[in-house]
DNA sequence: GCCGTTTTCGGCCCGACTGTTTTCAGTCG
């Protein structure tokens, strides 16, 4: 067989993705849904399809959900080829840049047509010029006001807007909620979207509210501190831009539609649609406003958003039951196997957000740390936490004054002293002798094995050589935790979430290695959030144990696991799956 | 283009808001 050509999941996603658009654009019926659905697969999918290909041709391809023969064809074409001569017969008729423009919000498919065919529209800069030179607004369908809007969407894309990690967006949420809560025609509110759902980033936040005045609930809401930009103001919906870039949406929904408008705007997107199947093959109808008994055929072409007998809608538990189902926690609703573990009786039962009772990383002022460890151990008290590990870096990594084998053991004659004092006066927080020790580009470990013997908690990081090969980096790594006193890999793969990449590391091969030794992975509540949430549940299945821990460097930020907390339960985590949620002695019986 | 305990043909999730319209197309989520 002649070599293939190894085109990604993601390049393959973009191509059927602008296969729908320049679908859409031409006013094609239905097949630019289809496209659409194919990429969202492929790019959601953990196994690269050209691996799929390879080893079952175009049946393979076609046995997947949303992939028929045309589509698994143009797939097959673009393994031998490297190309598609349909997608360049579309991109030819009309050479846009799809990826700039679509990034503009309030700009589709149609408008995108029209503008390339009347004003030779190519790319971000031929709009900005249209739109500056008065062109745009005298195009029929346009005027003025979306001259305007599309000036300052492309300023937007241009600063880099979209999508914000979560542990940047939640707190300004929370201040967004918290000035509405007080506002006397709020009745009610929750934050519903990705923000509940706790994906890593969020684009937009939907909040909902119940109100018997709306008007001044959303004229309070657009003129909240901080909003540049009203996008909508309507007595239902409206959409504002703060000047940090949040988008934010505000819907005013009825108290009996309050589960249903949440389940809604929760989304995912995915899940719902598969929600709104399950009522249809139930003979039923689901929307923001409820579930009801189907309606009938007049009502629905008259445009009747609530036609029939409600069946459920008041709170998101009454829907779930009449579709037979169990309630399924936000952070699971992505579409991925969620309803039929559900249905089956068989979700996991989540570990909490109150579950944890130890920190295993934290840094003292030894080395990158800020605080002495009496001071990190007073706050771990205080938090209600029975233990917390310190953790201070090695001295491969200069940069932090990391502890070489004389200094460390001197730290131990100081942590024995913490813990007495403590334990003199009452303070019940016991301190762990720990490191976060330096793996060598070889695999070998920056403290000889004696010392490493006597720590309680031995924790492991990759933070030089990152650029291994894929196959070097996880024979390193794999090295260092066959290590019979490694008890923990830190942030196994080495990402920060919209700074930096994970190194080239192959986690199947870590998680086997991982559940042979023994070997705890951590789940960083940092902004690494690494493990992340698809890396958690394949570890969970895989039976690795895993820690989640706040990478304090500081006494006020011990013990702030709410985001890997978040990551967890979105890897389906269990309580029992995470050693720091037991006591002490019980947490200790899972090192090694 | 895809799919089938409702169908191999005829469905495909569905409603709100905007802007430019005078009844609606386009976009978004």
């Amino acid at each position: 067989m002649p070599k293939l050509h190894a085109v990604s999941n993601q390049e393959l996603a973009g191509i059927l993705s602008e296969i729908a658009t320049y679908l859409n654009m031409q006013g094609v019926a239905w097949k630019p849904r289809a496209y659409e659905k194919a990429a969202e697969l492929i790019a959601g999918m953990d196994e690269e399809l050209s691996g799929i290909y390879e080893k079952g041709g175009v049946q393979a391809l076609k046995e997947l959900p949303g992939v028929g023969i045309a589509i698994a064809e143009k797939l097959e074409e673009l393994f031998k080829t490297g190309r598609s001569q349909y997608y360049e017969k579309l991109r030819k008729a009309v050479p846009v840049k799809l990826g700039e423009l679509r990034a503009v919000q309030g700009l589709g498919p149609k408008s995108i047509a029209k503008l390339y065919a009347r004003l030779g529209v190519k790319d971000l800069r031929d709009l900005e010029r249209a739109a500056k030179s008065g062109k745009l607004a005298q195009l029929e369908g346009f005027g003025a006001k979306s001259e305007e809007n599309i000036l300052q969407s492309i300023a937007f894309v241009r600063g880099g807007g979209g999508r914000q990690p979560i542990f940047l967006a939640l707190p300004q949420v929370r201040r967004i909620e918290a000035l509405l809560k007080k506002h006397p025609a709020v009745s009610r509110i929750t934050v519903a979207g990705s923000t509940r759902r706790m994906k890593e980033t969020i684009g937009d936040v939907d909040m909902l509210v119940v109100s018997a005045r709306p008007n001044m609930v959303m004229e309070h809401f657009v003129s909240l501190p901080g909003v540049a930009r009203i996008y909508a103001r309507g007595d239902t919906k409206s959409s504002v831009l703060f000047r940090s870039g949040l988008q934010a949406d505000l819907r005013v929904v009825p108290a009996e539609s309050y589960g249903a408008a949440l389940n809604y705007f929760t989304g995912s997107k995915d899940h719902n649609v598969a929600m709104r199947q399950l009522a249809i093959a139930k003979g039923l109808k689901l929307n923001e406003y409820g579930l009801f008994a189907s309606a009938d055929r007049r009502g629905q072409a008259r445009g009747q958003t609530r036609t029939g007998r409600m069946v459920a809608g008041k709170t998101e538990e009454e829907i779930y039951k009449a579709l037979g189902l169990r309630y399924i926690e936000p952070e699971l609703r992505e579409n991925t196997e969620e309803l039929e573990a559900s249905r089956r009786g068989t979700l996991p039962n989540l570990i909490g957000y109150n579950d944890l009772r130890g920190d295993l990383q934290t840094q003292s002022e030894w080395t990158d740390g800020k605080d002495s460890i009496e001071t990190m151990a007073k706050a771990a008290a205080a938090k209600g936490l029975e233990y917390i590990a310190i953790t201070d870096h090695t001295h491969s990594l200069t940069i932090t004054n990391g502890l070489d084998e004389k200094r460390i053991q001197k730290q131990w004659t100081e942590i024995d002293r913490v813990n007495k004092k403590c334990q003199a006066s009452g303070i019940k927080c016991r301190v762990l002798k720990g490191t976060e020790c330096d793996i060598l580009p070889d695999g070998r470990l920056d403290l000889p094995d004696a010392v490493l013997a006597k720590l309680d908690v031995v924790g492991v990081s990759v933070h030089s050589h990152v650029k291994l090969s894929r196959k070097a980096q996880t024979e390193r790594i794999i090295r260092a935790i066959e290590n019979p006193h490694v008890d923990i890999l830190f942030h196994p793969t080495g990402r920060i979430v919209g700074k930096r990449p994970p190194y080239e590391v192959d986690m199947e091969a870590v998680f086997k290695a991982a559940k042979r030794t023994g070997t705890i992975l951590e789940v960083n509540a940092t902004e690494r959030l690494d493990l992340k949430d698809e890396y958690v549940r394949m570890a969970v299945s895989a039976g690795v144990k895993l820690a989640i821990n706040s990478d304090a460097h500081t006494a006020t930020g011990i013990g702030e696991c709410e985001f890997g907390i978040a990551q967890a339960r979105r890897g389906w985590a269990e309580k029992k799956d995470i050693v720091n949620t037991r006591p002490l002695e019980e947490m200790r019986k899972t090192l090694k």
